[in-house]
DNA sequence: TTCTTAGTTCCATATATTGAAACTTACGTT
DNA sequence: AACGTAAGTTTCAATATATGGAACTAAGAA
């Protein structure tokens, strides 16, 4: 399979349509109808009509005959407590989590990287522990966030290459690097310190310190970070907890080791 | 395809086939290599490589190069997030399971009934409040747990009875219902009383008391159950608890009315 | 080396998918 | 009620896709 480079929106692939029209169903933050997903689809009515059954009848999408709207089903959900198990960092970073918790009592975060994409698979939050499900599987910016920062900053050249060119490079605030050179030039802070930092650069008020997660072949299999305010502690009082977030990085690397992990 | 058994379900569809696929990758509990996958698919050696590289290109797979194996993808976690929070009770539930949660300091489950199945949607645990995503997302049985057998009680009955027909009736304990028509005659109980008991039918010394989660209209949308052991509580006692589980339920309905169709 | 086993590619054929258009509801209007 | 309009569903020939037997390659084992 080593070679075989798959052009960008070359789908041709009846599974590739079913699942972008999965998707189109999916960003939707409301149950859709027929005509709506018709809208922004490049799909003809009677070829979307099928996928869409398609999709229904194979449990990816749930229809409501009443209201004639469509969702994204439970199937997967079931699918993806599978991929949780077996792909994530999740169940076995749980207990460091839990732990770096108690000992700091900020809010803490567990990502994963996903084609430049900072993909969330769990959090701690001080005062309200099971946040969980509102945040795991959610995805975010690499560019503009400690976990982003730290995992690009260790993906090797070709990766982390590919991963710049997917940042959007929108500016949140007056603080977000806005451009490819000014995160490069970061991610060789990244790999001199060991740590990220979010200096407001996503949402102000709020910083954060971020150690990626390394395998023993020094390939990037997630971060975790320690995300606090602006109004509770300074960049440098963040970083005295730099000792417990690198501590709790290594044991989970180390916790993961005995897992095998596919990754990317 | 003149195949001699009749596959799964009457698939007929690329798609279908693909998540099917998909189906016996994510039920191994760990990666697995082509090899395995082709052990017990019904499938041609070609056809699965070509199922399982669209797959992996469409995400849903991942595929580690260096072990040469398969395993559930992130994406399958993002699509799921889109699934939870539109399809799912949980998210609208949340505020009502940590109430009830504090008040009895047992475990609580919210679940949704799929198929006859039950999938458990979210989870509080008195001892330990965060084992959720072990849970979260699993499927049960539907005849032999409170929630499932609540759920099903209250469906319609063209629904019930299809539910009904993809019970197993395995007997997991000398307390198990293992037939239909024992079921249908708890049902009208439950019915009556407006909650369900499971009396150690699923696990021993595990019981629970279950109430329905009906909307306005009286479809059941889910489930809310608390959970004990017999050790600490009689079946008696539990049900002490019933005006807190009732009230919990009707709170989770009614603000699940209110998000259900906030507008368009 | 040669023999296996695992994984990948070829290519003629069979099959599933496609989409314009016709059809059927469902619904709002007069 | 009749009409008009929009949403959703079905048909069917043309076509793009998937299929799978077999040939091929790569990597280990004997």
């Amino acid at each position: 399979m080593g070679s075989m480079e798959t052009p960008p929106e070359a789908t041709g692939g009846t599974v590739g349509k079913a699942l972008h029209v999965l998707d189109m169903v999916a960003e939707k933050m409301r149950p859709v109808r027929f005509n709506d997903v018709l809208a922004n689809s490049p799909y003809p009515k009677a070829t979307l009509y099928r996928l869409l059954q398609t999709l229904t009848t194979q449990g990816l999408l749930s229809y409501d005959e009443e209201r004639q709207t469509y969702a994204p089903g439970m199937r997967l959900v079931r699918l993806a407590h599978s991929a949780w198990r077996q792909s994530s960092l999740a169940p076995v970073a749980r207990p460091f989590l839990d732990a770096l918790s108690q000992e700091v009592g900020e809010t803490i975060h567990l990502a994963q990287i996903d084609h430049g994409q900072v993909l969330y698979v769990d959090k701690r939050n001080a005062a309200q522990p099971v946040e969980m499900f509102s945040q795991a599987g959610k995805v975010g910016p690499g560019y503009c966030t400690g976990v982003g920062k730290a995992m690009m900053a260790f993906l090797k050249p070709a990766d982390q290459e590919q991963a710049i060119q997917n940042q959007s490079f929108f500016r949140h605030t007056e603080h977000t690097l806005t451009n490819a050179d000014a995160l490069r030039s970061e991610f060789a802070e990244i790999r001199e310190e060991g740590v990220a930092y979010d200096r407001e650069e996503h949402e102000p008020g709020i910083i954060c310190i971020a150690a990626p997660i390394l395998s023993s072949n020094s390939r990037v299999i997630g971060a975790l970070s320690i995300t606090t305010t602006t109004h509770k502690y300074s960049l440098e009082a963040l970083n005295e907890l730099r000792p417990l977030l690198l501590n709790a990085a290594n044991e989970i690397a180390q916790a993961a080791e005995n897992w095998q992990f596919p990754s990317s």
